[in-house]
DNA sequence: TATTGTTATACTCTATAACTATA
DNA sequence: TATAGTTATAGAGTATAACAATA
């Protein structure tokens, strides 16, 4: 009969720790009163894989509306410029500043952060092995691998 | 200055997997109109860690009114039995029925054949070292880890 | 007429607060 | 008075649909 016990599947493990990795992540990103999702919109433009809302939208797999209220929020924040496109005035670019870049920088940290108490007690070995099986696992499933 | 690359993070790519793969999990889901919330307790049952419904909203890291939504949802399936605890009829004791352990076994097989579809590519060996990585960062994170 | 961005609206999920019954 | 469960209500987050500007 071959039965699967659920809570062993990967599909399992990686369900309820991205949801408890993404919650604490959140708390972190607090401070900067900011939600996972805007920190993904800085690291698609860093990647400088997108440049117009919709592009973003695309990558982000979110609907463009959501762009939108996300980009007002980090404008505010002095993180992204908007402007038009001179030669297609119907797209809006987003670039970051160098605020934005700092911002960035400072997210990765607080995820770095949370990466050393997540693998507390996992030895170096086990931790390079984790983050290359999930690389690998990430670009299998079209997500940002490098 | 030691730069850290967002999307090399654990905490990212933990967070952005785990959302994909909870999505893709819940279209599968959707032929037996359950969320992974319902598969959660389901499991929650089986493992024999909770008996009242105020315990499994403690596991599960939910409201226990969420778990009375949850609850009313698998009782009409009829894969769980809500009986009053005969020394404490305040406590509502959920049980697996026959139906309901037939329909975890279903979820689980889901799962698995989703596990299938994301290791594709990835060796025998890879595939065996990340789920007992994800098995140790689990337990270090208090979610089970059988 | 089609496309980009925006705004208005609605929906899903979940929590908080008020309530009932038991203790 | 405190606790388990339930119901009512509200909030966060996000999508869909209608709209404006530009192509």
């Amino acid at each position: 009969m071959n039965a699967v016990k659920l809570t062993s599947t990967l599909t399992f493990r990686l369900g309820t720790l991205g949801a408890v990795v993404t919650d604490r992540f959140s708390a972190r990103l607090a401070a900067h009163d900011l939600k996972p999702k805007h920190v993904g919109l800085l690291a698609v433009l860093d990647s400088g894989a997108a440049a117009s809302q919709l592009d973003v939208a695309k990558i982000m797999n979110v609907a463009p509306s959501l762009v939108v209220s996300l980009a007002d929020r980090l404008e505010e924040l002095g993180a992204v410029r908007r402007e038009r496109d001179p030669s297609d005035r119907r797209r809006q670019i987003l670039t970051l500043t160098a605020e934005g870049r700092d911002l960035l920088a400072a997210c990765a940290r607080a995820a770095a952060e949370l990466d050393a108490e997540l693998l507390e007690g996992l030895d170096q070995d086990g931790a390079e092995t984790l983050r290359a099986a999930l690389g690998a696992l990430a670009r299998h499933t079209g997500l940002p691998a490098d």
